[in-house]
This record gives structure tokens, C-alpha cells and sequence, in this order.
RNA sequence: UGUCCGAUGGUGUAACUGGCAACACGUCUGAUUUUGGUUCAGAAGAGUCCAGGUUCGAGCCCUGGUCGGACAACCA
């Protein structure tokens, strides 16, 4: 006999994350703190695939009482915008996640990653070269072939340092040298191969204006824009996950405390039909194949928000696809089906003609015109109820008749019957048609009885349509 | 001839320290319905990439393959 009724609790599985971090709770690291980052750069509107990690960062924050950061990877100044920062802040709001405080940019971090930098070469592990891109990337070789060191990698320290303060005081044009680790050029792991920690742009930036000319690559500003931040778990998306060595390197070498953030990957939203690269995107924009990033044939959350998505059904879609490193491609269905169970549930319902085919109910008095009630959402009593006019001309949509309907027509087509909504049935009596065999009219006539709420309101017809 | 990652119904995601493969979307059937929606009831659909091994027992562990993806910007 089962004594207790209790069931094995249903306990929601963990997603591989959860599980990562559950672990990690349990052995306390970095004092049992979670803290998390949305880390965009700045360079484009974010789109659905951008709101998978935004509610998975955040909302992994609040699961485990942590903290989300918001942080601008703005450090390659040639392709960022302040238009974008404005977008990406309103569009993360609007999705229902709060910052807070924590508004960060990876440019607030130029002045310690230019020290830690030169500490790099303090100690030995970074020179500047002064080679063109092309003769690096040459040397740099192939997956399966080792590169080959640089000249100029034995540099001394006094150099190297001198070169690299140069190069920060503007006296070199872009291009022309860059600052490099000295890691090891036969790495079976390519970004591993003295990675570009620098390099010389005379651009100005959005958020620092004059003060550099040279700027951090993404893998020397990222893991130690965690680290500073205080960041636990570093989520970002598969196409990382080799740089993740480079990420512990960097890391590794420049600090000494036990605390270290953790870097994670996870598969990238697909769905289906649907055009994601941000490189694509902008081009749509740009050629003006759409009407702008909030075009509502654009994946973009403006785009999804213009189009009537709610912040709640991308939540909850968000949450249905779940999270994993495997290639993925989501049916688009499944966005869909989000949305209708959230607005079924709260939108307003009226009635529209978009594409009007007029009616005149010959049995109904001229002149006269009366007041239906409609209510405002089946689903919800509380939603209140409306008033219709209705009167012996009206309007129905074009699609919503049919002179010779195939078998499964259920709406209205000569001699049949169809409710109007919150109205009467009707039958269509006469087709007229214009010079060139158009239909511009139709005649018909109405049961009186069958006005909702009237005697003969439960008479059924096939189709019921709006007018 | 490299390194890293992955492989479970049509699509996604689960299966807690190995124990009858579950849930959602989609599809199909039926009922209800004042919009072919919603709601309700039900069905079909995978034996977990392959081959070995360990085990009473493997989707989970081990070995070897196969297939797919990522990596050769002074992009992120």
C-alpha cells in the first residue's frame, strides 16, 4: 500500500547550463555567486536569435538569485553605432529584463587592458610585429599545417614596449604593426597561433572619442571584461568555443585570484524560413528590400514587436526551444503557436473589412438600423462588450464569398446561408456584376428570427463570417 | 594527416547516481463552437548514427568507426 500519496515530485529537468551551474553552487565556487552577461556589440538590431540568449542570461540571473550585466562589446569603432546601443537597450527592456546598474561597455576597460597589455610584454608573452595582415595571416598556415614565427617574435621586451607605446601615441598609420601574443605558432588550435591583441585604428570612437588609436581585439577585451565585471558564467554561442583556450590564456596570465570567470556555449537559434545573419539583415535594410529593421517581415525583435508579438510569447518561446550544443533549427510554427496562445488569450477582438464586397439585404427596412452587442474577447467575460450598428447595407470581405465555391466552402455562395457575426443569417439571393463581369454587389436577404440572442438564434448554418 | 564540438520521432528538448524513451510544436481523427479560431477527447510517429565491449540491465559507461558543424579578419 502506498502510505503517502506523494508523488515522485515532477522536479523540472535541468537544461546542460542549470546543470553546470548547480555543480558549480555545489562546490562554492566563486562564493556560490551567479552573474551573467548580454554582451552585444553594437552593430546591428537585435533579432530573435539575440532574445534565445537575452532571456537565457537573464533568466538564468533570476532562477538562481544572480545578477544579468548589459554590455556593449563596442571595440572595434568602424562598425558601431550609437543607433544601435539606443535599439538593443530598448529592445532588452522591452522584452521585460531590467540592468539595473549594471550598463557596462567593453571601451570602459580600455585603460586596464592597455596595463595588462604591457604587462604581457613585461613578460615576455607579447611583441609587436610589424608585418602587413597578409603576410600574417600567410604565416599563420592551415588547420591541419603548423604557421610559422614571425620575424620580429624575438624581439626584446624594451622593443616590444617602445613600439607598442608608439603605436598608442598615434606615431603609426593603421596597419602598419600590431601587437600580438607570443603563444605558439604550430597550436593545433589556429587561435592559438599568436592571436592579434591589437590593433591601430584612427577612429574615433562613440564613447572615447580622440584618446585611442589602437584598439583591442574581441578575445583580449572579452574574458577580461568578464573577469572585471565579475561575471560567473560567460554564455556565449558555439562559434566560440575555440577561442575558449585563449579565453582561459588570457586569464591565466593576467590575473591572480581564485575567482575566474568560466566561459559556456551553446547552439545558436535557427528557424526555419527565416533569414538570422546580421551581415544579411543589414543588407535588407541597406538595399532596401525592407522598409527598415522594424519591417515587420524582419526577425528583428523591433520587427517582431511591430508585427504584434508580445514580450511574454517570446519568453515563452524562448523557454520551449530549450538550450543545447547541438545544430538546431526551429520550426517557425512553433514561434507562431507562442504567440496565438498569448493573444488569444488577451487581445481585443473586432471585426474588419479589409477587402469589402458590399451587401444589401433587401428585406430589411430601409432606413432603419438597430444595435448588436459583441463581446470584446470569448475568452475573457471580464474583457467587456461592444456595440455594432448594423443596417440594410454592409460590407463583408471579398474572400468570404464565392459564385462557384468547390465542395468544402463553408461561407456564403448564391442561394446559401452564413451567419454575419453578432447578427443575422443571411441568404444570398442575386449576383450583380458590373460592365466587365465584376462582382460588385450582392442581394440578399436576412431571417429576422435569427438575431443572436433571438428565437431563432441557435438555427445553424455552415459558416459564420465578419462584416 | 590537425584541433574542438555534436548525433534521441517531421522539428526541438527531456530521461536525476545505468532501470519499460517523456514533453512541446507539427500532423491526423472525432466532439463542441456565432468566424475553418479556441477548447476537449484520441491517434499515428523514434527504440536513441554504426559496430563491438562492460553489466542482470546501456540513450546514458568503455573502445573503434561513420556522419555533421566550427576554426586559417588587424570582425564579434
Amino acid at each position: 500500500m502506498n502510505h503517502s500519496n506523494e508523488e515522485k515530485e515532477p522536479r523540472k529537468s535541468l537544461n546542460f547550463i542549470e546543470s553546470i551551474i548547480e555543480e558549480d553552487l555545489r562546490n562554492n565556487k566563486n562564493d556560490s555567486r551567479v552573474h551573467t552577461r548580454f554582451p552585444p556589440e553594437p552593430n546591428g538590431y537585435l533579432h530573435i536569435g539575440h532574445a534565445k540568449s537575452i532571456c537565457l542570461n537573464f533568466g538564468l540571473a533570476q532562477k538562481y538569485n544572480g545578477k544579468c550585466n548589459l554590455r556593449f562589446d563596442d571595440t572595434n569603432p568602424t562598425k558601431e553605432e550609437q543607433e544601435y546601443v539606443d535599439s538593443i537597450m530598448e529592445d532588452v527592456r522591452w522584452l521585460g529584463f531590467d540592468w539595473e546598474d549594471r550598463l557596462f561597455y567593453a571601451s570602459d576597460y580600455f585603460d586596464q587592458l592597455y596595463a595588462w597589455a604591457e604587462k604581457l610584454i613585461l613578460d615576455g608573452k607579447a611583441y609587436v610585429d610589424d608585418q602587413p595582415a597578409e603576410e600574417i595571416s600567410r604565416q599563420r598556415g592551415t588547420p591541419t599545417r603548423p604557421g610559422i614565427e614571425s620575424p620580429f617574435r624575438e624581439r626584446t621586451v624594451e622593443a616590444n614596449l617602445e613600439l607598442f607605446r608608439r603605436m598608442k601615441n598615434g606615431d603609426f598609420p593603421d596597419g602598419s604593426h600590431v601587437l600580438r601574443a607570443r603563444i605558439d605558432m604550430a597550436s593545433p588550435n589556429m587561435h592559438m597561433r599568436d592571436p592579434v591583441l591589437y590593433r591601430i585604428l584612427h577612429t574615433p570612437h562613440d564613447r572615447t572619442g580622440d584618446k585611442w588609436c589602437i584598439y583591442p581585439m574581441y578575445d583580449f577585451a572579452h574574458g577580461q571584461s568578464d573577469y572585471l565585471e565579475g561575471i560567473t558564467h560567460s554564455i556565449c554561442t558555439l562559434e566560440f568555443e575555440i577561442h575558449r583556450p585563449l579565453y582561459d590564456w588570457f586569464l591565466d596570465n593576467l590575473i591572480e585570484t581564485e575567482y575566474r570567470p568560466r566561459q559556456i556555449e551553446f547552439a545558436r537559434l535557427n528557424l526555419s524560413y527565416t533569414v538570422m545573419s546580421k551581415r544579411k539583415l543589414l543588407e535588407l535594410v541597406k538595399e532596401g528590400y525592407v522598409s527598415g529593421w522594424d519591417d515587420p517581415r524582419m526577425p528583428t525583435v523591433t520587427g517582431l514587436r511591430r508585427r504584434g508579438y508580445t514580450p511574454e510569447s517570446i519568453r515563452n518561446f524562448a523557454d520551449r526551444i530549450g538550450v543545447a550544443k547541438r545544430d538546431n533549427v526551429i520550426d517557425v510554427a512553433l514561434l507562431e503557436h507562442s504567440i496565438r496562445e498569448d493573444l488569444n488569450r488577451k487581445a481585443l477582438r473586432v471585426m474588419g473589412v479589409l477587402d469589402p464586397l458590399k451587401i444589401v439585404i433587401t428585406n430589411y427596412p430601409e432606413g432603419k438600423s438597430e444595435e448588436l452587442e459583441a463581446v470584446n474577447n470569448p475568452e475573457d467575460e471580464s474583457m467587456g462588450r461592444r456595440v455594432i450598428p448594423f443596417s440594410r447595407e454592409i460590407y463583408i470581405e471579398q474572400g468570404d464569398f464565392m459564385e462557384d465555391p468547390p465542395r468544402k466552402f463553408f461561407r456564403l455562395s448564391p442561394g446559401n446561408e452564413v451567419r454575419l457575426r453578432y447578427a443575422y443569417i443571411i441568404k444570398c439571393e442575386e449576383v450583380v456584376k458590373d460592365a466587365d463581369g465584376r462582382i460588385v454587389e450582392l442581394r440578399c436577404t436576412y431571417d429576422p428570427d435569427t438575431r443572436s440572442g433571438g428565437p431563432a438564434a441557435n438555427r445553424k448554418v455552415k459558416g459564420t463570417i465578419h462584416w
